[in-house]
DNA sequence: AGCTATTCATAAAT
DNA sequence: TATTTATGAATAGCT
């Protein structure tokens, strides 16, 4: 139809070829609205130009999605599939990462040993044991650094309370006050610095302390 | 086109319907080729008839799969949110966990200690301390096990030796031989009962010993 | 974008 | 359901 048979190959003038898409894109628009109306069938029509214009057409009363859905149905295959595979992959992967910290994790803690043989536990052991000793140092270091930080606020305010008291020329029998507003911190890092054994009382929970300090509990655990 | 001009409606003789479906689809679908080929377009066409047949074009190269998700990133619809949601949140609960676990472990190895205060410090300085008791009850318990058993083995084999030097009526100068297949492992078990110490050689590698055992590398861990 | 000669699609009949 | 055929529709090449 036209002047004259083509043959049916790509047309190689860029302007011809987009006349051509623009007035064949319409017929077959027409084409699919007819037999939608004439044949009671629902269609989904999806064009890309060659220069990626897009156009659709679809039948009335029947969304593209739904059309989606339906072609997912009869033809078996999960249009989601490579999506979804991807995900689930590395789904599983974290799972299984998870798997395995929780497992390191509770061995760190002294469970779920049975399946190590001595060489294993020996290696755990003597990790475990020098990683006590950087806790340990760590520890030190915290509290000697706060102590320092405490013994020069206590200076401060000594003499600052020493010259008010002279400024106001007023001397009575006070020798020792509270620190406005972190004195019961202070005090109880000053007993910490002393060995502090007797606070253990503070101490968080033996099992999984931080699991929990952490925000995901037994349930969260369960998940992967 | 055809015997006379017809008006676009619903055809309501079901013969005469199913007829002008067939014989238009195919006109459709050999449009759809069409511009496939001469304009270099991709399409996608899907149909159902009015009993629900299906059936679709798929211009070359162009799985319908693609076609779709073209269509999703030009219109803007998100056609499986819902799926990708969920599986989303899912993937970053995970990715939470997991760099909370990842975190744990690292505290318990004695790295990361920045963060923690006194509190955490010492909790965290008690809880290893037992776990490690934990850690060396069960290796001494491992290795205890398996000397009995070594122990056992050592004296039926003794026996077993005495009863053939019997039976054989041949006295010979024989005072000690290996034990078959695992005199090796016998030996190493020995020396692991009387304290060897000097067997730390034999350790796994000091830090994330067991991250690697359980075949996670550092590339993964770093994935989450 | 509009025109028109020509080919194509197809409605109705078989 | 397939084929034929008369007819209207689609469109290639021009403008």
């Amino acid at each position: 139809m036209g002047r004259g048979k083509i043959e049916i190959k790509k047309i190689e003038n860029p302007t011809n070829r987009q006349v051509t898409y623009s007035k064949r894109r319409a017929g077959i628009m027409k084409k699919a609205k007819e037999i939608t109306v004439l044949c009671d069938a629902e269609v989904s029509l999806i064009m890309f130009s060659s220069t990626g214009k897009f156009s659709e057409y679809c039948s009335p009363s029947m969304e593209t999605e739904k059309i989606f859905d339906r072609y997912q149905q009869l033809s078996g295959i999960n249009l989601w599939s490579a999506h979804y595979e991807k995900m689930q992959n590395t789904l599983n992967h974290l799972k299984e990462i998870n798997h395995n910290l929780r497992r390191e994790v509770r061995q760190r803690m002294g469970e779920d040993l049975e399946g190590l043989d001595i060489k294993e536990l020996r290696g755990l052991e003597q990790n475990m044991d020098e990683a006590l000793k950087l806790v340990r140092n760590r520890k030190c270091h915290v509290i000697s650094t706060q102590t320092d930080t405490y013994k020069k606020k206590l200076k401060n305010s000594q003499e600052t309370h020493r010259n008010l008291m002279h400024e106001m020329e007023v001397v009575e029998d006070h020798t020792v006050f509270g620190f406005d507003d972190d004195s019961s911190n202070y005090e109880g890092v000053l007993a910490l610095a002393n060995g502090g054994s007797h606070m253990y009382a503070f101490r968080v929970q033996p099992s999984q302390p931080n699991l929990h300090e952490m925000g995901y509990g037994p349930h969260d655990l369960r998940l992967a």
